[in-house]
RNA sequence: GGCGCGAUAGCAAAGCGGUUAUGCCGCGGCCUGCAAAGCCGUUUAGUCCGGUUCGACUCCGGAUCGCGCCUCCA
């Protein structure tokens, strides 16, 4: 019985879904005008495991992670380069679909891009209008009332009183309240621009706002209700609870509500289950774009082996912070080693896993505990000692198997161990080494041990550890 | 200032009202020509102060410290 945190409820809740076997999942994507960093590598694997667990428990998952592909961020940078704004989007985009891909995460059913959903926002941003839940502005800014939503604040625990009493917004003198967001941007010169009905003094051109993106792409395409919305924990407010306000207020009965807290329509929820994950950190902050504290994908996997990257998110629980440093990837990869190490040698079949059996019943408990990988990990190593000892192809396979449907152990032993991190080894090189082996076993065999022992140093040298057992000599990159 | 989260051994990180988490590191042993890997054993815990309880790392209260959100942010 699977168990999901719920930021809603703020607590652990059975998950029960809408339509029984099936899983409408959306989470919220990258702003693609830069490369990823490892927060962004959160979000995808700790959603990607979401999502395969899912599929494991027999659900049928719909998937939907967007893109923002129009945003002040991207405008800016497109000028500063030179480059048309489909250019850059796409260049970051492919980029994203390449660091993801290494990170072992399987693409979402569906990637929406906000610029292919305008005519869907502009729907919505209608029906907010007409039921008095949003108002244009006199400079065509079009913006959405927060005090027409009774329900404002309920995922984030912030009342409208309390974000007012500390309140840093800058006032935008075209609000009715502070606290209102803009839900369609009149258009600027320079600025890419859609036509809308909203009127204004730009005849209604202009570009939809951030928040209302994703409520119009998760209705179009998991309807009005849906089961699970995750993201980061830094979209939690104000992004999430906007998207509530708006899908919520446009997809209830209510019409015309004024500025009271009373509105009494049909009750519309738009997610049963929100969830998020923490953040990485660096040096116990948020890494971020704006602090500077980044660290790009493309950048770690130039150091370690995208597997160890996987590995090191998974080690930890989701909503846990992850703190980020050399030495935390470093012992991950440690670990992983040691998992690689235990399935060297055997030939590992595929099979099919008895969840009654002991350990994978108990790799199920975990996961099926708010997806628990920290402790799923621990039966993996459990796993591990088992196959050291025994030998036996059932736990090998077995291991293989339960660390699959979280992404993991998948490869040829010998390739990850002897090919991972930056060093992808040339085939001279292992040549080489396997020349290197076999002197060495010749000087062995002839008990001239100074010079066995000056080639395990040569190798030792250049980052490659010989181990010796029964079955010959084999090697690894340190 | 408002709201929220956290504090576990040298490092990282979970569960659990009483029974070994787990990984890395350290130490002892086995194995090895010696190593490495592996196996066996083992040292280091629960920020502080109260309370509940036969019993608390686990529940409750308080303090301290750290972090996050309140502005674009995964």
């Amino acid at each position: 019985m699977l168990k999901i945190y719920n930021t809603l409820a703020r607590e652990k809740q059975v998950f029960t879904p809408i339509v029984a076997g099936k899983v409408g999942l959306y989470v919220c994507g990258m702003t693609v005008y830069d490369f990823c960093h490892l927060g962004h590598a959160r979000v995808m694997v700790v959603f990607d495991t979401v999502s395969r667990w899912l599929r494991t428990s027999g659900y049928e998952v719909t998937y939907v992670r967007n893109i923002t592909d129009i945003d002040d961020k991207i405008i800016k940078r497109a000028n500063e380069n030179g480059e048309t704004i489909t250019q850059l989007t796409q260049r970051f985009i492919d980029a994203m679909d390449e660091d993801s891909a290494k990170l072992g995460v399987i693409r979402p059913t569906i990637e929406p891009k906000a610029t292919e959903f305008v005519d869907g926002m502009i729907s919505m941003i209608s029906a907010l209008i007409d039921k008095g839940f949003a108002y244009v502005a006199d400079n065509g800014d079009v913006f959405y009332s927060v005090n027409n939503f009774a329900g404002y604040g309920k995922l984030s625990g912030k009342s409208l009183e309390d974000l007012r009493a500390g309140e840093r917004v800058e006032v935008d003198t075209h609000k009715k309240d502070p606290m209102d967001f803009v839900l369609w941007k009149s258009v600027k010169p320079n600025e890419p621009s859609w036509d809308s009905p909203f009127g204004g003094p730009n005849g209604g051109k202009g570009r939809p706002g951030w928040h209302i993106e994703c409520s119009a792409m998760s209705s179009q395409l998991l309807g009005k209700h849906f089961d699970i919305h995750g993201g980061g924990q830094d979209l939690q407010f104000p992004h999430h609870e906007n998207e509530i306000a708006q899908s919520e207020a446009a997809h209830s009965e209510a019409v015309r509500v004024e500025a009271t807290h009373s509105h009494d329509g049909q009750p519309c929820q738009m997610v049963n289950y929100w969830m998020h994950n923490g953040f990485v950190r660096v040096d116990d902050e948020k890494m971020s774009k704006s602090l500077g504290n980044f660290f790009t994908i493309r950048t770690v996997l130039e150091q370690y082996d995208a597997e160890v990257v996987r590995f090191f998110i998974l080690r930890a629980h989701y909503r846990s912070p992850l703190n980020y440093s050399d030495q935390h990837l470093d012992d991950a990869k440690a670990a992983l080693n040691r998992l690689y190490t235990a399935l060297r040698g055997l030939s590992v079949e595929a099979v099919a896993i008895d969840w009654q059996q002991s350990q994978a019943a108990s790799f199920k408990v975990a996961m099926d505990d708010d997806f628990n990988t920290p402790e799923a990990l621990a039966v993996l190593f459990d796993l591990a000692n088992e196959v050291n000892k025994t030998k036996s192809l059932a736990s090998a396979a077995l291991l293989k198997a339960l660390a699959g449907l979280i992404g993991l152990l998948q490869r040829d032993p010998d390739e990850y161990l002897q090919g991972q991190a930056n060093a992808n080894i040339s085939a001279d090189e292992a040549l080489n080494v396997d020349q290197l082996i076999i002197q060495r076993n010749e000087a062995k065999l002839s008990k001239n041990f100074a010079e066995a022992d000056r080639i395990r140093k040569l190798l030792a040298d250049a980052g490659i550890i010989l181990e010796d057992s029964s079955l010959g000599t084999t090697w690894r990159r340190a």
